[in-house]
DNA sequence: AAAAAACGTTGATTTAGATCAACATTTTTT
DNA sequence: AAAAAATGTTGATCTAAATCAACGTTTTTT
């Protein structure tokens, strides 16, 4: 592990953060990362902490950062005409947050990320990713498996979203992310699975009584 | 346009749907393909028709095909316990077919894909893929366009599934994929926005009197 | 320590859309 | 040309889940 950074211009909360950056990346590319990569990535990525109920991005604006959460948990969500959040993902440590398509094209989000929990992120921005990150030969590979996956993910929760009950729906979230729920509460866990808080309380106390 | 195979080994239907097949490459990516591209393309893609119900693939498979549809239109879908359609996806001219993940991963696919009209495509195996396609320099750029758009679009079908009204959804597919209202009857269409063939017969018919 | 906010549960009621069924029309197959 | 299959509509009924509301408990803030 990385104890110190060369260039000696990054705390030592940073390089720890820098080195949990590294060993994601290197689970997702082929060849490890390179002493040159790292000093690189160590540079473009800068730490961010939120506050619980912190925005990262706000409705309405373009998305300037990629963020890779260190620690901490995050929502992303619409609001809708009658003030509701919709919940369409969640992100705690680990996970890439922010949004891809309006970051990449300039498209304004129509999406609002914040802190669940205070948080410490990893932040990119919309110029270090152009110039730099996008550049390093490992970017397109990590692109790749990283788009990959969300796209395979998205495509389940969609098919769940139209064809299963409520109880299937919650049973497969249970499964497929178990971290989900000791971390968040049932009305986030709910928004994130299109139903209400109601419907999980009822469902939770009817398959206790099997 | 190309008029004619350098190899003279294709007939001429095939290099017709291969300068299709160029088209759509080159509108995804930003250096054209070269000759020697071209070449290869021809090579690896071969000619495949359909007929009207005919499976492309079956759940239980795993899916050793990628599939450029020249012509027609197919659905891809689960059958349920009760032998239900749930259709996930649409294809007509200009799209790739398949199961990506069963495809990159080896899994075993759980979507039927079929031809609901007669169709041409041009197909790939997986062989071909991995020592060929997969190593030409345009790839990853041509892929990684197909998979980010795949991933907004998903990402926004799963938003409407989850909060719009039926009446919202048709709305939307109205605006985003006109084509399929001509193209697809409306039990298809039903079932890829996961309603019934009757709900969208009644929003028509109140949406028509107003 | 008190107040406020967040969380979770339970009951009563409502509702959007599914299901079931019948039928008319159009298209495809033989 | 006849039969069969596919498509689309309308009505009656049902149902899973939402909504509305009240209340207890836990956590956070002051």
């Amino acid at each position: 592990m990385r104890q110190t950074d060369i260039s000696g211009n990054f705390n030592s909360r940073h390089s720890k953060m820098i080195d949990i950056l590294i060993q994601h990346i290197n689970s997702k590319i082929n060849n490890k990362l390179t002493e040159s990569d790292i000093s690189l990535l160590s540079e473009v990525f800068h730490t961010k902490k939120l506050r619980k109920h912190q925005y990262l991005i706000q409705s309405g604006e373009v998305c300037k950062i990629a963020a890779f959460v260190v620690k901490g948990a995050l929502k992303k969500y619409t609001i809708d005409n009658s003030g509701k959040e919709n919940i369409l993902e969640l992100y705690i440590e680990n996970w890439w947050a922010g949004d891809k398509e309006s970051f990449m094209i300039g498209t304004p989000t129509p999406y609002y990320i914040d802190a669940y929990e205070d948080s410490e992120l990893l932040v990119i921005t919309k110029d270090d990713f152009v110039n730099i990150l996008s550049k390093l030969s490992f970017y397109s590979e990590l692109n790749q498996s990283l788009t990959e996956r969300q796209s395979f993910q998205l495509m389940k929760r969609l098919h769940s979203s139209q064809t299963f009950t409520a109880e299937q729906k919650l049973d497969e979230l249970q499964n497929t992310y178990p971290e989900f729920f000791q971390r968040f509460p049932k009305h986030i866990i709910a928004s994130y699975l299109g139903m209400t808080k109601e419907t999980i309380s009822r469902i939770r106390s009817n398959s206790s009584k099997k």
